[in-house]
DNA sequence: ATGGCTTGAGTGTCAAGA
């Protein structure tokens, strides 16, 4: 099984490259983020054409995430339950027997902002809702944006992001307790080369200066860990016209 | 120089992203 998330950073805009990537890489599951689009507006058909169902929980101009999945999505679930948000950024759904959490973590903009608080709580709910869920799914992934560069190997210039936003002791300390829940950062899981990243500013050519972070992530259960073969960051589709500003990440479980 | 692009909204130019 195949499972992969990609920030698309507007489907509207990024559907081409989206079609695209699933017919060349025909993943089981894709989790799409930040499509900032009414769910009136979701192209399904589009996505039906290219053999894929979609759940999909959207809002204007900001948020929104999908799962699209060659089998059918059971017990669909939007938000965090519990944690009351107008903001769309957590689906969850059942494929072929895996919990799939897509999620886009907020971006926090700035450790003395209001967004940054919103933030710390989120994950707080975040990781109080993924406890039970993981009783009750032992088999699951959460894939997704997180805005969280859980390590300095995740960051191109570590000193210049100390402290800041994406890099800050509160933020990887919710990274280090979603591994607490039993969860494991399939990337790290092999060998990687260094100075891989899956999002690179739109701003100083920093993709082709290799300025990026990675904030883009993919955690699997203590079920799934020894079926998991492989974890690797496509940076094919930042290279295209019009790019999303984040890449795909890609797991697999055999 | 707290900028640099890109998107959506909407027709001015700004908020938000990370």
């Amino acid at each position: 099984m195949k499972i992969a998330t990609w920030n698309v950073n507007s489907l509207k805009v990024r559907l081409p490259h989206v079609l695209d990537w699933l017919a060349a890489h025909q993943p089981d599951a894709l989790c799409l983020q930040e499509l900032k689009q009414e769910d009136k507006n979701f192209p399904l058909a589009e996505i039906e054409a290219a053999g894929y169902h979609a759940s999909f929980a959207g809002q204007k101009t900001y948020n929104g995430v999908a799962i699209l999945s060659k089998a059918p999505a059971q017990d669909v679930v939007v938000n965090i339950p519990g944690f009351a948000d107008e903001q769309k950024r957590v689906l969850a759904a059942t494929i072929d027997g895996v919990r799939l959490v897509c999620a886009y973590f907020p971006n926090g903009q700035s450790v003395d902002s209001d967004k940054y608080q919103y933030k710390l709580q989120w994950l707080d709910a975040l990781i109080t809702w993924l406890e039970g869920e993981l009783k009750q799914h032992p088999r699951l992934a959460l894939l997704g944006d997180y805005n969280i560069a859980p390590d300095d190997r995740d960051v191109h210039d570590p000193k210049a992001w100390e402290g800041q936003v994406l890099c800050s002791v509160p933020e990887r300390d919710a990274f280090r307790r979603l591994l607490g829940l039993g969860l494991h950062d399939s990337f790290r899981l092999f060998p990687q080369a260094e100075g891989s990243f899956t999002w690179w500013d739109y701003r100083l050519n920093a993709f082709r200066r290799k300025l990026g972070m990675r904030i883009d992530h993919i955690l699997i259960s203590d079920a799934l860990l020894s079926s998991c073969s492989g974890c690797a960051v496509d940076i094919e589709p930042r290279k295209l016209e019009r790019p999303s500003d984040h890449a795909p990440v890609v797991v697999e479980l055999k």
